[in-house]
DNA sequence: ACCCACGGGACTACCCGTTTGT
DNA sequence: ACAAACGGGTAGTCCCGTGGGT
């Protein structure tokens, strides 16, 4: 159910996904959703975002951690990984939790979304750390790597082409090999 | 009315945003609504998204020409004015048109927000190219900024904070001069 | 609508009445519910109560005002008023404010079925008065003669007799013109 | 579990009491409901209205069968008695079983609720032929004793004081009396 | 005797769009 | 250009009752 919610909320945001469209897309009936999550939608919703959130934070270490690869090929490979998805479907999987960011939903959606950020942020840092940055460099730019990378996501859904996010990693990678130095 | 409904998407979000509010918020009869928009909901959306698109881009026009200041300046004081909204709505009044973009709403909405895209990386663009860049490249870091730049606008609405768009601008404007060496 | 609505709340109490039964005996649109009651169900039936609570006011008003019968009569002729309604309802039709008294139901709906009681009680206040009685226990015997008749309604609807009702009403009708001597 | 279920469906009426209301209130669980009452919320009523009747059948009988008060003096008590629980409530506690009545629910829950006013009934014709009146007067002045005393009750919802509950006993009590000579 | 999970049908509230009459 | 009312579909929430697994 999680995933079937996490899927819709990530393709037509928070207010533009109803329950029913959850509860026919995963086949649970109506009554388990509120005995599984008594907060009704906000609570479903800041679910699925915290289970995104992780997800994709594992996703990006296993591309972050092959240390025969630079951290500007972690990059690299990790927009290409995000841009194959967006791809594949048809340009609706952006990022999954972005939408709850824009819609002022319950706070306690939009917590589970800034953590998810957060967690993503971190193993950025990590690996930039690990790269020879300091801390407060490795800070800095893991916040605007992950700008970057969300807005360029946004505008891949706009233009329907995975162009920005190309075109975002070849930068970031470049910034980051070349402030190593 | 435009205004009333381009605010209320900014904060709302599209399918957040019900025609009642709109109505509500701009004092118009509801009659009056579908004598001037037939369209209905998408076409209201579509021209609060030009609008919104025309009037930032007249505000970018005016921060990049003035001479005096250099490219990586003119980034900067976009960033503040953008940041400087944001924070004075209490971190609801993002980009305008990026919710049309992430609730896959009718094409027409959505073509409407990927023009007002094209049109601020127009700004952009140009402004960079007078700075020396050639127009392969200005188009190349165009792109790359306005992505940044939205993506720091929503990581800014995550953590209830400016510091990620400060961060995208000094990076941004950074790279900008450097490059043009 | 406001017909169909007393008479399902009279029948079934408030929280035993959907609206979609409302509407269903009315024949009106859902959509019109909400534009001429804005307040939902808790306006529709304090206003539902309101005018049960004149109606019934004008009955009884015509079967006290007719000089030709004594107070005593009167009540006689109220009662069996509402014995034959209650009755030919299949003992359905009680009163039709008492559910929203018991319920505990929004304040501004209890105000209203009060407002009912306080109107009844002055016509009979006042036919009293007519009779004879000071003013002061002329008060106390309508809030008397209100409370048995009350109860006896409630009384029939449990035995499915209109025998407490006539036993009621022959009490008072003694007591009210016993007391006038 | 009985008890919470009597207290709420008093305060709230039967529709207006969720079972799960009452299984929260009384701790009990979800199954346990089930298994003891097979019948349903229906079969919970009805046993709640018996428990509920029996219990101030009780409580009427101590106050009347104290041979040194009058007649007239043991309904005071009772109304006093209802009173008190009415005003210790904030005036929630009405009669426990009139909801049943009035809001058309189960025919084996509206029988219980007419037995425990037959109960209530025989328990103050016992009292009036030990004060002297014949059988048959007796059962009348009982039905409408009971009958202004439940009125009373109502009223005294509605106006949130108990003032018509001491009025009406203050006349059944004379009538009592009276009628003894 | 209890407990979790299901099952789907109700509830009220609100939606967007249209029609009809100024 | 406004205004009032209709029309009915759908939103999220909560309901009561039933099983399988101890």
């Amino acid at each position: 159910m999680l995933e079937a919610a996490a899927r819709l909320f990530q393709e037509r945001g928070y207010s533009g996904t109803g329950l029913n469209d959850v509860l026919a897309t995963s086949g649970a009936p109506r009554g388990s959703l509120y005995f599984h999550f008594p907060g009704g939608k906000a609570q479903l919703a800041a679910e699925a975002a915290a289970r995104s959130g992780k997800d994709l934070c594992e996703v990006m270490r296993a591309a972050t951690t092959q240390e025969a690869t630079t951290a500007g090929e972690a990059v690299v490979a990790i927009a290409a990984l995000l841009g194959g998805q967006l791809r594949a479907s048809g340009f609706r999987h952006g990022c999954p939790v972005a939408p709850f960011v824009l819609e002022d939903v319950d706070p306690s959606v939009r917590d589970a979304a800034r953590d998810a950020f957060g967690a993503w942020h971190d193993v950025i840092q990590e690996r930039l750390e690990r790269a020879g940055h300091d801390a407060k460099r490795a800070t800095e730019l893991a916040t605007f790597a992950l700008s970057a990378i969300e807005g360029a996501l946004l505008l891949c859904k706009a233009r329907q082409s995975t162009e920005p996010l190309e075109q975002a990693a070849s930068e970031i990678s470049r910034i980051v090999m070349e402030v190593k130095r």
